[in-house]
DNA sequence: GCGGATTTGTACGTATGTATG
DNA sequence: GCATACATACGTACAAATCCG
């Protein structure tokens, strides 16, 4: 999924898996998202990165973040 | 100036700092900030703590920053 | 133009606090 | 109370771009 020879940053090409997930249909508005921690172990990078891909999402009005409880992708 | 036991997180507060400096306008437009690493000697935090002070001015639009030069108060 | 110093970007790891379940 | 999950903050290391003597 991370390549690490790809000249984008891993926090870049992360928020593009993820992204690609939600605009497939795959997450769909109101799905939550594997934890931080689940993500990092999926993906093999550091909580940094995982949070960093996120960060772009949000930005990106795509997902929504909770304490405590989790992030979901956005309702429609 | 930064306030170990104020309810706000350091970066927070940090941008408040920063956002003042330039509001005041004793760092006019085109003024270059302090480096990242002199600014997390001058507050006593780390340089994560600095950039995410950046960051919140960056998305205000306050600054912009260049990569091996540094980051100015942004234009009027 | 070269080479070292400076500055920001990315990525890692760890610890602690706060909110939720 | 305990486990889970995110937020903040620390430190470190190296890469990439730029600056300057």
């Amino acid at each position: 999924m991370i390549d690490e020879w790809a000249p984008e940053p891993f926090f870049e090409q992360l928020a593009n898996v993820l992204r690609s997930k939600i605009n497939s249909g795959e997450w769909p508005p109101g799905h939550k998202l594997p934890s931080e921690t689940t993500l990092q172990q999926t993906y093999g990078v550091a909580r940094g990165t995982v949070r960093a891909a996120l960060d772009v999402l949000r930005e990106e009005g795509l997902v929504v973040t909770f304490v405590g409880r989790g992030t979901f992708v956005s309702p429609k």
